[in-house]
DNA sequence: TATATAAGCAACCACATGGTTTCGCAAAAT
DNA sequence: ATTTTGCGAAACCATGTGGTTGCTTATATA
């Protein structure tokens, strides 16, 4: 076993991909955050701790308050990632055509 | 605290995901993919079932054998995901383009 | 200056996770 | 008929995870 803090295990919880979605759209500090969730401020910091070691996150400070962006391009590694499926199901789509294609060319014969 | 069983945590291993990549293109047995990993068969075993239990992967019996097929369908559910994220992106990168062409006009003038 | 507020850090806790070994069972091979 | 093989299930273990409470520090505000 060994320590991982990639994005893969950034999204894996249910409430760091809903704090993502928040703070998408604009910048948040912890306690406003928290406010949307039912646990505490020093929960969604250590989410945020997370977030911020695998830099899905970037921090910003504002005299004592500390605003939390998104860093919208590390949401892109997953992209990437998809894309080997991607062309598979893309390949598997354009056989379900020819396949289609096929069956409606029979019925016209 | 409460189980997940949703395809990111499913992804969050990257033994599993290695496991996704492998049978990506072609069905294989738990033994066969054992192989290429320094874990023993049951554990590979134990991620296949997580797969399982997310409908990433379809079992196939045939004889004494089973062979597990990645759904490819399944992992759309992730780009759907990103969709949110895509849009952002796209936008960011449009007004890129707009500051860019101001620059450019500028220098023009 | 005293106090309230924002936030991180540390210690703690219950439970999840990823691995192992051992076992049992069914199918194939001998 | 016996042995080998392929597999899953169960029990176990060390470590990770997500939450809590309590504390400290720094900035605003009375």
């Amino acid at each position: 076993m060994y320590i991982r803090r990639d994005i893969f295990q950034a999204i894996a919880d249910p409430t760091r991909r809903a704090i993502i979605t928040l703070i998408a759209f604009q910048t948040m500090t912890p306690n406003a955050i928290a406010e949307h969730f039912d646990i505490t401020r020093q929960a969604v910091s250590k989410h945020l701790r997370i977030l911020t070691e695998c830099e899905l996150v970037k921090q910003q400070s504002e005299g004592r308050e500390i605003y939390y962006q998104l860093q919208i391009n590390k949401m892109k590694e997953i992209d990437k990632w998809l894309d080997q499926f991607r062309k598979i199901w893309e390949t598997r789509y354009s056989q379900l055509d020819t396949l289609l294609a096929n069956i409606k060319d029979k019925k016209k014969k």
